[in-house]
DNA sequence: ATATTCATGTAACAAGTTACATGATTAG
DNA sequence: CTAATCATGTAACTTGTTACATGAATAT
């Protein structure tokens, strides 16, 4: 299991609170790495038992206090050693490529639509990738960034996601010109 | 939960064991759902329960008897069914993309090492979906085949795989390059 | 000789999912 | 005034993982 590999990776950016990695993971980390806001909550408690990341509360005024957690150096330490350790295989799961799969069986209007939202949600994702680049670039060109910022694996990590879902979108428009040809009525 | 979908769809090109599902899970099903052969033994007892896949034994001299199952007719309306609802998001975990967030702080080479393994793996994948490719095309050429073919599904997917395999490769070595220049001695 | 393939399972444990629960604030 | 955001959790249930178990046949 390494969904704490996970959250220990994604908070070497910085500290965050389980609610912004509820975000992160939906958005950047989410990428590579899918996991529930619940799922987050009890990692992060077993991470502070376990002295790998270090909490403490923000009193807020206007909004609900929130628990801000940082790495601690055994948590720098566990990352690191993971890098060393054997990794299982990528895992996937994703139901589209089985009502793909399905579709001569299947509901071909159904499987459509479903490719149809694929290609919007995979744009959605594509542009917010794009503007977090831009973020991280803030002007300077990718080899410049990459020779003179402090890390660069969330980089490598984004653009892996900004291939993952162009291709998305590529393949999603592909079978459905297949499907068009194939049952041109319905 | 639908594992139970995906083993349907697994079955619709046609019957197979327990065993031959592990097989067809680790090579062309696997890049859209992953499983282990333990889920499958146990989803298959549970599909034969509800009724939507039927077993028989066949007894076999040479090798341990083995139980062949195929699709019902409740299997089929089951999986056209699944078709029509609305579906999760892909669900993705890979531990390498883990790693490289953590490339920063952890073992370069190793992190290296494991680029470069999952660059082989990955073509290792894609000459075995091509093999199939040309199983499934048998000299005919692609809308040859896509227009008088009994079915399509399976073909979209493997194309899918094919994608994601190249694309795993041309990420990885533009990863691979990043790290070179920005870690040149080790 | 040794490893791999064929072929199926059980049992204990770890992890993930879903539903429920609360409650203030701010943006539209 | 309604929806979304901020912020965190508990509890029940369903899945998934890992280790163990067996045993013959074939390929190297």
């Amino acid at each position: 299991m390494s969904l704490r590999h996970a959250v220990l990776a994604a908070l070497l950016p910085g500290e965050a609170s389980g609610y912004d990695l509820a975000k992160l993971f939906r958005a950047s980390v989410g990428n590579f790495w899918v996991a529930t806001p619940q799922q987050l909550y009890r990692e992060l408690e077993r991470l502070d038992e376990d002295g790998l990341i270090a909490g403490h509360v923000v009193e807020q005024q206007r909004r609900p206090n929130k628990r801000v957690y940082s790495l601690t150096r055994a948590g720098r330490a566990e990352l690191a050693e993971y890098t060393r350790e054997p990794a299982r295989d990528t895992f996937i799961k994703d139901g589209l490529l089985v009502k793909v799969q399905a579709v001569d069986v299947g509901d071909q209007p159904a499987v459509r639509q479903a490719l149809q939202a694929r290609i919007e949600q995979s744009r959605a994702r594509l542009s917010g990738y794009e503007a977090l680049r831009d973020r991280m670039l803030d002007g300077a060109s990718e080899p410049d960034y990459l020779a003179s910022a402090p890390a660069v694996g969330p980089y490598l990590t984004l653009l892996r996601g900004l291939r993952f879902e162009s291709e998305n979108i590529e393949w999603a428009q592909q079978a459905l010109e297949v499907l068009e040809r194939r049952f041109p009525a319905g």
